[in-house]
DNA sequence: GTGGTCTAGACCACG
DNA sequence: GTGGTCTAGACCACA
């Protein structure tokens, strides 16, 4: 399956299938093109409504990640080889962030461990392909 | 004024004082020890519902990062220099870190634009302190 | 009651409320700080499911015509008089009008009658006040 | 190729392609007289299904832009010369035009900036030539 | 077959 | 009291 969600977190569902999207995009399990399974084929997979799905979706294709089709479902739309980011997304990303940070540091986690696990994270995703020509 | 926040944001109230609270601690703005506002007078002065920050205060203590007395009101419990995190705080931690980044990814910022903004965040915290013997 | 809906038109019900809200603000009847009813107010009055309505203030909402608030609800976010368009609204804006005058053109509309009833149009919108200073 | 579809848009194909005649026909590349490629034609060389250029085609047919013969295909049955619109047809076109009017008002694009772009799509348009005796 | 819309009702989060 | 989430099911539009 391609992603597994939990029921019983506080986390929406709907966030979660977002979250779990974008991330197997990082990882390089989908790429620009890649289609997702319909809305009502992962919701029966994940035993949840049609409709927290198709939230989801409507979500990921406001964030232009995917694109919907009414004939082929939904389509990556970009990844990491898509081009840089728009102009206004750092500046909605760094503060979250800087709170993520600011928690790891408050409960006492080492700059040098903080940085480190960030480096591995970036490591685990897939390599930057080059933009197409 | 300690903390300023959005009340048109997404992000619910009691969330955006703990996130203030936690990022004034790691600036050092706040450390172990400092008091914080009485809930009455911070939501005074936010011009909120005191059950709000109440909820907001909870929510830290239940975090551990303050401590709740009837008499002294709400203070500090620990910062940077307060010891390493517990067993189970980098479990819940790194899977938001990679969720964080993956966005990051999906949308083009380069990399290294990620690690150096993470060692920027990083650097304008607060050195820490030896822990007090 | 501020806005009517034609509940046989093949218009998508959230479609219609999102329009008349629209027209409402450029009419002057809403300005800016306005409260809008509620979403389950709305939808008893209209008779029809808080769902829709929900569906059509997040529309609002993702257009920047609104701003919702946990505690006072809808309220309107910008009127003509709250300064010009973003640098993209007109690149989506006029190929849409490009489209409803060559109906008309095609239909046989004068072209110095279309203009006669753009002007009969815009002169039936409230007058800009000045941007507050 | 005479009209260009974009497959990833949110408006239907077969509108997209009633909007892109209703252009043409303004624009003067098509005439009263003028023959519409088969409907399989232009299926091939949007690369879409035969049933959606039917569907667009019999919107046409029934919004009096062209007429279908089962020998000769589809021609166009009117341009901006065939006289004046319905007595029905304004009252259909005005309050479309009053919405994205006000949408543009509401979104501060200036009056005479709206009046502006008015006049120049309707410049853009073929001049008008005279019904022929 | 796909996604989109609307209805209906339960439950929760927020303030 | 407000909006948000999820479930459930019917019906429609599109290709």
């Amino acid at each position: 399956m391609l992603l597994t969600i939990d029921l019983d977190s506080d986390v929406p569902i709907y966030q979660q299938i977002r979250d779990r999207v974008v991330e197997a995009i990082a990882d390089g399990e989908l790429r620009e093109g890649s289609a997702l399974p319909s809305t009502r084929q992962l919701a029966a997979d994940l035993a949840i409504n049609f409709h927290t799905v198709n939230k989801a979706y409507d979500l990921l294709r406001r964030q232009n990640v995917i694109r919907i089709n009414r004939k082929s479902g939904a389509v990556v739309r970009r990844d990491a080889a898509s081009g840089p980011p728009g102009p206004g997304f750092a500046d909605d990303w760094e503060p979250r962030l800087r709170t993520l940070f600011a928690e790891a540091a408050v409960h006492g986690m080492d700059p040098q461990e903080v940085l480190r696990r960030s480096a591995g994270v970036l490591d685990s995703f897939a390599p930057r392909r080059e933009t197409p020509v």
